[in-house]
DNA sequence: GCAAAAGTGTTGGAAATACACCCATGT
DNA sequence: ACATGGGTGTATTTCCAACACTTTTGC
């Protein structure tokens, strides 16, 4: 049980590996998913009732183990297949929890996933499972480590959100700026300018207006817009956004 | 070796956890830090050359496995331990790698840890090993996928210091403005105004001004400042930072 | 015609940029 | 005295924030 330490893993030969892994290094690696959706003006979780005793009544992220055969990217995708029935939706990686005792059955690393979905395209393929949408503002108490990464996941979306087009994926393909707008207010929690917001949005010049309307609403109808990802895909990045801290 | 990966893990009692992780999900840990130096002008990182026979002559980042009793970040700050002899440095989980063969040993995940320290006050440590400052932009060719491991790391500095201060990680603790402006201009490979950077700086009045001067230079001498952490701390962070992409 | 949200411009202040000269020190 | 980088101020521009009225539709 007790290995030299001190040796670095690449000064070892790979038969040392082996024999660490089989003994020392004994740990298991899950992917837990945080689904995002959007729906009646706020931000939802997709989630699942824990059924292990120790998290009775509590929910659960969306996870499994990553089997020695797949990608952890591949896991992630499985699982969101698995759940929503889609694969063409957006995906990426947060980050890691690798405490000591997250996990009841021994030593699980998780590596958590963040996926946003259009929650309309794709309630078929969830109703008849114990999954439940959830809103993230009213949430506490989940099972394992979940609470943490929602909330890492969750800072990391408010972050992410203002500096890549990613909001788009929660919302249908055509959309009005008043649900574009609904979006951010509700993620990041703050109230916008709605004159403001809109001048913002058509200076990026990423949205195209394909002239058609809003249908049943008990109001003037509003324009509906694409994101327009090529051109998106196009502008080069720029690395200097200025020092601010 | 089939499992029915179509069960929730949350599902599954912990017996069945435990019997996946014997069999169908044996998969290493390992943690890689990339340790970031700042020398003569220069963006270096801390290398070992590769003595797997795959990866002859070429360069390593320095990593070893993570075993079952102790944290990720635990395993990180003992490597850092090891080869540099400090435990106060920053230290930042930035992303983990996990294609399928990128170890040739087998099926192991890495968690690439990102390092900032100071040179000056680390180099007894480390005179006597194999390991090597190198600059970062020159590097190509390293063992294993830590090229790929690098650039990531080097984007996620690039990226950070701008919004928190990292940068006097690397630095001594007493720094003048044109070291703390080299460091930037090197880590971003941009030109920045003088006086715009110094403007900059004090506007935010988290530089104390210590009243001692470099010495030793062949010029007039500039003052010293030192990072006020504590002050920093107390600001209040901002989570609107304006839709920009 | 009324309720409800869509759509639209201007202005003032703050922050970022661009830019050039004198100063202190070592040699 | 001279070479080297330290230190400073101002004018311009750009970006962001604040703010109110008219228009269109459904009922």
């Amino acid at each position: 049980m007790t290995v030299d330490t001190s040796k670095r893993s690449d000064k070892k030969d790979i038969k040392t590996i082996l024999h660490q892994l089989e003994n020392d290094a004994v740990i298991g690696i899950s992917v837990d998913c945080v689904i995002f959706g959007f729906d009646e003006n706020e931000l939802k979780v997709l989630l699942i009732k824990s059924d292990l005793k120790k998290f009775e009544g509590k929910w659960s992220l969306l996870g499994d183990l990553v089997n020695n055969h797949e990608d952890l990217d591949e896991a992630a995708y499985r699982i969101l297949k698995e759940r929503t029935g889609m694969d063409d939706v957006y995906l990426e990686q947060v980050r890691s929890f690798g405490e000591l005792n997250r996990h009841p059955a021994g030593r699980i690393v998780t590596i958590a996933y963040c996926s946003l979905i259009n929650i309309q395209h794709h309630e078929l393929k969830i109703l008849d499972n114990e999954l439940h949408w959830h809103r993230v503002v009213t949430l506490s108490e989940m099972a394992f480590d979940h609470q943490k990464i929602l909330d890492v996941c969750h800072e990391w979306l408010q972050r992410r959100i203002q500096e890549h087009p990613l909001g788009f994926s929660l919302l249908p393909q055509k959309f009005s700026l008043r649900e574009l707008q609904n979006l951010y207010e509700a993620i990041l929690d703050v109230k916008l300018d709605r004159r403001n917001f809109r001048k913002k949005f058509f200076s990026m010049e990423l949205l195209e207006d394909i002239n058609e309307f809003e249908t049943d609403v008990p109001h003037r109808p509003g324009k509906l817009y694409r994101f327009n990802y090529d051109k998106y895909q196009k502008k080069e990045r720029k690395k200097w956004f200025g020092i601010d801290f």
